[in-house]
RNA sequence: GCGAGAAUAGCUCAGUUGGUAGAGCACGACCUUGCCAAGGUCGGGGUCGCGAGUUCGAGUCUCGUUUCUCGCUCCA
């Protein structure tokens, strides 16, 4: 089967079992945006909890945060982020390549310059030492002339870029016949005003509202907080701070299902380090994320570090964490040196010291960060991914296909499913005690409707790693016959030991025994 | 954002040169069976993505639009 084929059925399988329903669907869906359903909420939860523990319960050094999704306008100031994302783009629809619109008018009138230049070059060869340039400059007809189009036209650019006049900016483009370097055209695109911020007001009147935005990532959050937490927790050098959360990106293209959203949750942990120490922290934390990835059990050889070359403003070092998608190889998970970029950004544009005193060193220093931040939808996609399977089945000389969610059992949305081999004889009520009984210890579902193989594979299909079946024998004896979802083999056990034999298989401390 | 393709029942799809919308599965009720998806009977469910246009008449032709898929592009 080809693997767009199986990102189809993947997709497909999410919509028709409650994993993950477009948003806004019955309104024509709104593009990028994703709702979890029934069993793709438990499975979610189950993801963060993995994370959150493994996170914030196994490291002594690292505490968990909640901050809020408002934050205050100038921490995205402070973090680089409103002027790295406000540019008016245009398309040249022939070389379609993308190019800002300000840009473009800036090298027009470079243009007119140059050939300013060159005419008083000209002129200075022909006159020798006695040219006045001022005198030229005032005088000559065509350099008046450029002068006079570069002053329209810088006049016309300013206005344009204050009143944020796009249309204006497309305008000068088209009138100034300004070409695609590479397809030498002028076919272009409208002029747009990228922001990959979403922004709302703030004030409920409109004079005094005043505009923030949605938090784009939510390391920042952890940032400002850093030393609320340090002082009220006593942390001491080397700390981390651990949240999940919902961030907002204006992505200009969003695709390929859960992986890139407009709305999306990520889990992120900030490392606080002496400087100089970074380095090598960084090396630890490559190595445990990785680590945690692979207890899941989906194949070494479908992980891989991808090494960031070029690094963003923040960094002096980055990795990504990539799994082999059903699309190729994608990025799960970052991990980046950060140093003291955003600390000592949030120090300054705030003017509070946001020092940490080191009675080791018996000095301050603003700590270096490393951060680990990971996509709680694109490890939710890279599950369901690594745990979908279609496998053929031979049962009294039939081939049959069975599409069965191999999830790691601490993950699967239920843990168990209870079925009496018949709705009849009392075997419902028996199997209605078993789930009263097991209930708040595991997500328990109880099904009656169709025939027992039929159930089985429904169970299959959202990966139910245990079925339990009442039947006639049960009512005589107590057991029970357990089946499991990987092998599709029974065993006959007591009700009692139910409880045992299922906590033990679907505890996170399964996984965190790999770590 | 550019280019190409797609959209008909919950799902997979059929629907002839334009003539009042179908199947299988799924779903509900009842009967039957009882350990790996297919028994019987009856039933519910669609203004054919949305909006215009052409036409006596549009699921079908034209235009626009929305969403999805693929390629390019972008991704602090």
């Amino acid at each position: 089967m080809a693997q767009e084929d199986v990102f189809k059925k993947l997709v497909a399988h999410c919509k028709e079992y409650g994993f993950v329903f477009q948003s806004s669907e019955i309104y024509d869906g709104l593009g990028a945006v994703y709702d979890y359903g029934q069993n793709g909420v438990e499975l979610k939860n189950n993801i963060k909890k993995y994370w959150w523990d493994s996170m914030v319960l196994l490291h002594e050094n690292v505490v968990g945060l909640d901050s809020a999704i408002f934050m205050h306008p100038t921490i995205w100031k402070a973090s680089g982020h409103v002027d790295a994302f406000n540019d008016p783009l245009i398309d040249n629809k022939d070389s379609k390549k993308r190019y800002r619109a300000d840009v473009l008018i800036e090298e027009q009138l470079a243009k007119y310059e140059d050939k300013i230049e060159k005419e008083i070059e000209k002129a200075k060869k022909r006159f020798g030492d006695s040219f006045d340039e001022k005198q030229f400059r005032e005088t000559n007809g065509r350099v008046l002339e450029y002068q006079q189009k570069w002053d329209e036209l810088q006049a016309r650019f300013v206005k344009a870029l204050n009143d944020s006049n796009l249309d204006e900016l497309k305008q000068i483009i088209v009138d100034q016949e300004i070409v695609c370097p590479i397809s030498g055209t002028r076919n272009w695109t409208e002029v747009r005003q990228f922001n990959l911020m979403f922004s709302t007001e703030m004030g409920s009147t409109a004079d005094g509202a005043q505009k923030i935005y949605l938090r784009p990532e939510t390391a920042q959050g952890i940032f400002v907080n850093y030393l609320n937490v340090q002082k009220t927790g006593r942390m001491k050098i080397p700390f981390g701070i651990a949240q999940i959360g919902k961030a907002f990106r204006n992505e200009i293209v969003a695709r390929q299902f859960i992986f890139r959203m407009r709305e999306f949750e990520q889990m992120e942990m900030q490392f606080f380090v002496r400087p100089g120490s970074e380095l090598s922290w960084f090396e630890k934390w490559k190595q445990t994320r990785m680590n945690w990835h692979q207890a899941l059990g989906f194949g070494a050889e479908n992980y891989r570090f991808h090494v960031h070359d070029k690094l963003a403003h923040y960094a002096n070092a980055a990795v990504d964490v990539e799994y082999k998608f059903p699309f190729g190889f994608k990025e799960v998970e970052g991990i980046h040196s950060r140093t003291d970029f955003d600390l000592s950004q949030h120090q300054q544009y705030s003017g509070k010291k946001i020092t940490y005193f080191d009675p080791e060193l018996n000095e301050s220093y603003v700590p270096f960060v490393v951060e680990t931040s990971i996509g709680v939808d694109r490890m939710f996609l890279q599950v369901m991914a690594a745990s979908y399977a279609e496998e053929e089945v031979i049962s009294e000389g039939k081939k049959d296909i069975r599409v069965v969610l191999r999830l790691p059992a601490p993950l699967a949305p239920v843990k168990l499913a209870v079925m009496p081999l018949m709705k009849k004889d009392g075997l419902d009520e028996k199997a209605r005690e078993i789930i009263d009984d097991l209930k708040f210890d595991f997500n328990c579902q109880y099904d009656e409707k169709d025939s027992i193989g039929k159930r089985y594979r429904r169970q299959d299909a959202i990966g139910t790693p245990f079925c339990v079946t009442v039947d006639h024998i049960t009512l005589e004896d107590n057991t029970v016959t357990i089946r499991y979802r990987d092998t599709m083999l029974q065993d006959r056990v007591p009700i009692s030991e139910l409880r045992n034999i299922i906590s033990g298989e679907v505890s996170l401390k399964k996984l965190f025994a790999k770590l």
